[in-house]
DNA sequence: CTGTTAGCGCTTTCAT
DNA sequence: ATGAAAGCGCTAACAG
């Protein structure tokens, strides 16, 4: 592309000779023949300056196709307008709707969401969010692998809110485990189950937490409960449980999540076994590949999407970012077919 | 938060009184007696600064946990270290795996990467890749809505790379729809099916080559080929494409993406038809749920995730961002479950 | 090898 | 209501 030539078209970005230089508050000022503080005050104070000069400024930012540079407002704003999300994998199903609660927040209130991943260990973690924190304006920390004292250390910086995890410091939106599990415990109760797995990973605070409440409730019931622990909360960590599965003789298992669940029977169909008759199984969460699933997946509904919204506006209120609220949503059973009596 | 109460823990960020406030060069510079720009050359230029002096740099900015601001240096120079990935839908399987790589290669090196959904509507792609533009160093456009002149005039800013679209003016990463479809149509013809349908999306620019090409493609192989159009390419846009399809009379369908095929798997089943006997079905992008249906999916293998991978190894290169090399990756026939010799 | 200086684009007192 | 000037944190000539 020649720059000698500019034609038509690019002619709002020929300011002062050269072309791809975009426009700035200078540009707008010298055009009107106004100080650039107008300038800055007309675009952003409405109001707070005459209206016809106000307008002529509009009509002359939109001509030269001007857009704020959000960094050079951010330097004296300390506010860069760019909140981040960091998770442990982008490629979980799981994340997606709770992405895209998030960004959708975020982009109705102008805001820029980054994206991180943390691949699950506390040490890239750490690390990303103190690396991202000078840019961003706060922090949404899905499934944190970091302990109390850290999180709150960070978040002494710049504010942070806890998605699927919850921690005395931080605001968090969790989902309701106990009144979850009682629902799937009941469930299975009521088919006539007597001994159930729980199929957990190791690790994940969200873990501990489901595997205690699952015992204390499964107890309670009168039910037997054991944990099977899977590698990792993927479809091959559930194939990997089979084995295990069957030779723990329960006639249910309530797995860490769909993906989980999936593995598992996917496993069980290929060898052989008939299911829900050999066992019944529950998942958690109902991504969008639970009711693909045959049998079609019984599971609990998390509100993914609404995690990301309630979450994400949590962290963008000045106010609501620095009290360590706690917002608990309902989680719901949907049966489907993977769960039946059991046949013996 | 008290401001006047520092305890031991916070003492790093306790910097000339003031408590929270992250540390500068200036903080450093003043700490070992030196000169901002020394530390900022010992910190970025290696070598460029004596060995001792670079030494004690590194140890202040070690001991007041200092950190680079981002929004700091991209004033003065221009760049801001970011690259932004912009899509029609997040939650769209087929994304998962190409904003991985993108993502996995920007955090190498050491880049951050925004995320932006654009509803597959033009005007909102156009927007976004404005106003995300001044605070970018490139972006990476997964399949586009814009047309080219739009996307080349956006380009003259900042450099933007197509994934999973291919435009003249722009570098861009695609999947090699010639031979993959060459691959699907052969499977289907040695099956001794003659007649299929192209389940596509209308709009896309992907779906019109797709189906061009399917044309082409059925045309030399003596098959009969129908196009039949989904509203949207998700499992609820196949699902309603059954009584089409059944309708059509064809044996075999090639679907616009595994989304679709899902569907139609999904609703041929609860309507009890015997898939592949009834029909065959071959998907497109081979998502973690393909082979999770019953009958397991064939389809057209998508290397997603390097897809993403090259597309940003494309952007991060001065030199290549700036050159419309398009770069076509293989697609691989994965066949499954879901095709058959037609039973009439 | 290190210090000085100016400036990136914007906001924000403080004057006028 | 508008202008002048300083400064956010960092980099990049240019001197020394």
């Amino acid at each position: 592309m020649s720059t000698d030539e500019p034609n038509a078209s690019q002619d709002a970005a020929a300011i002062d000779g050269r072309i791809g230089r975009r426009p700035t508050i200078y540009d707008i000022a010298q055009r009107v023949g106004l100080n650039p503080s107008t300038v800055s005050r007309a675009l952003n104070k409405p109001g707070r300056t005459n209206a016809a000069t106000e307008e002529k400024i509009r009509a002359a930012a939109a001509e030269l196709g001007y857009r704020v540079n959000p960094m050079a407002r951010a330097l004296p704003t300390g506010l860069s307008g760019t909140y981040a999300i960091v998770l442990p994998d982008i490629t979980n199903p799981v994340h997606f709707e709770l992405i895209r609660g998030a960004e959708q927040v975020a982009r109705r209130s102008g805001f820029t969401l980054i994206v991180s991943e943390t691949e699950g260990a506390a040490e890239i973690e750490l690390e990303t969010i103190e690396t991202l924190q000078p840019s961003v304006d706060g922090l949404l920390v899905v499934a944190s692998r970091l302990d109390d004292d850290s999180l709150a250390a960070l978040a002494a910086s710049k504010p942070i809110v806890g998605a699927n995890h919850s921690t005395p410091s931080l605001p968090s939106v969790t989902p309701d485990l106990e009144s979850g599990l009682t629902d799937a415990l009941d469930h299975l109760r009521d088919l006539g189950h007597r001994s159930v797995a729980y199929l957990g990973l190791g690790g994940a605070w969200i873990n501990r937490a489901r595997w205690e409440l699952t015992l204390d409730l499964a107890a309670a019931r009168g039910l037997g409960v054991v944990e099977i622990t899977v590698d990792e909360p993927t479809v091959a960590g559930g194939a990997e449980s089979l084995r295990r599965v069957r030779a723990s003789g329960v006639t249910a298992v309530l797995a860490y999540n769909d993906l989980v669940a999936h593995g598992l029977l996917r496993a069980a169909r290929s060898s052989g076994l008939q299911l829900p008759e050999a066992f019944s199984v529950i998942g958690f969460d109902d991504i969008f590949s639970a009711e693909l699933a045959v049998p079609a997946l019984t599971t609990l509904r998390s509100p993914l999407r609404e995690i990301g919204t309630r979450a994400m506006e949590t962290l963008i209120d000045p106010e609501r970012s620095r009290t360590p609220t706690k917002v608990v949503l309902p989680l719901e059973l949907v049966v489907r077919e993977s769960t039946a009596a059991p046949t013996r």
